[in-house]
DNA sequence: TAATCAGTTGAATGATTGTTCATATGTTCA
DNA sequence: TGAACATATGAACAATCATTCAACTGATTA
C-alpha cells in the first residue's frame, strides 16, 4: 500500500521549525518512491546473486540455474523482474538467451553496500 | 524462503567454463545475503523517506509523523526496523526520542541510487 | 517430421510484511 | 497523585511476493 496515507493521523508537531526545514529540503515523493522500488528489486538474495554473477560475466539462464542451484523457472521469473526494471538486458542466440547487466550504477551501488556489510560483519 | 535451495533441480550446464569462472569470482553467499537484507530495508518507501529526512536533520517520532503524514505507530514500527538494522540511532530527552542516521555509507548508497533513478526518469 | 532442448509463463501456495488498532510504558506537569 | 503526552509494542488483517508445478513457445537436430 505504498503512496497511500491516512487523511489526518493524530499529528502533534513538536518542532515546527525542524519539520518546515526538512520539508523544504526533502526530495519529492516520486523519486524517493522510485529509489525504494529499485532497492526492493535488489532486496531479494536470488536477484542479488544473479546481479553479482552477471557483474562478472554474461550468462545464459541454464548456466545461472546451475551456478545458483535453482530451477530454470525460478531464475527465469527473477530475470523477468530484473529485465522489466531495466537492470539486465538479454541477447538471444538460437534457443539460448544470454543475460548481462544493463546499467553502470548497479556495480557502484553494490560495491558500497558490500563495504557497509563487511564493516558490520567485522565490527 | 531465502537461502533454501532444491537439492538438485534439473540442471544441464551449457557453458561449464563460464560457470566455473563465475563460481570462482562470485562473493560468498553470506555477504550477498546480508547485502540483499540491507536493500530490503531500503526497499520500502516509508523507510526510504524516513532515511531521506534523517539525512537532512535529526528528528523525533512526532515530527516524522507530521512530515510524512502517517501515524506515530507506523513510524515507530519502521524506526524499530531501521534501528535493529543499525541504520539509525536514537537519543532520548525526556519523553521525546530523537532519531538520526547511524552510518556513513547510507548517504552514498542513496545518492548513487538517486542518480540512477534520475537518469531513468529523463531517458 | 518428431523428439529434444532452452526458455517463458500463468496459476497456486506458503511465507513475509506494512499498517491499523488497542494497549502499555514511562515521562512531565499541574 | 492524576492527567496528558511521546513513544513503543503485540495481535490481526490485507497485500505482496518467491518458488513450484505444469504447460507452452520456438529453435535445433536426428
Amino acid at each position: 500500500m505504498e503512496f497511500s496515507h491516512a487523511d489526518s493521523p493524530e499529528i502533534n508537531v513538536i518542532h515546527e521549525d525542524v519539520v518546515a526545514r526538512v520539508r523544504d529540503q526533502l526530495p519529492e515523493e516520486e523519486p524517493i518512491y522510485e529509489v525504494s522500488e529499485l532497492f526492493k528489486v535488489f532486496g531479494d538474495s536470488t536477484r542479488a546473486r544473479i546481479i553479482c554473477a552477471l557483474n562478472i560475466e554474461e550468462m545464459c539462464v541454464c548456466d545461472l540455474s546451475a551456478l545458483l542451484n535453482m530451477t530454470q523457472s525460478a531464475i527465469s521469473h527473477q530475470l523477468r523482474i530484473l529485465k522489466s526494471s531495466r537492470l539486465v538486458k538479454s541477447r538471444k542466440q538460437g534457443r539460448v538467451v544470454y543475460y548481462s547487466l544493463d546499467d553502470a550504477h548497479i556495480g557502484e551501488i553494490f560495491a558500497t553496500a558490500f563495504e557497509h556489510v563487511m564493516e558490520e560483519m567485522e565490527g
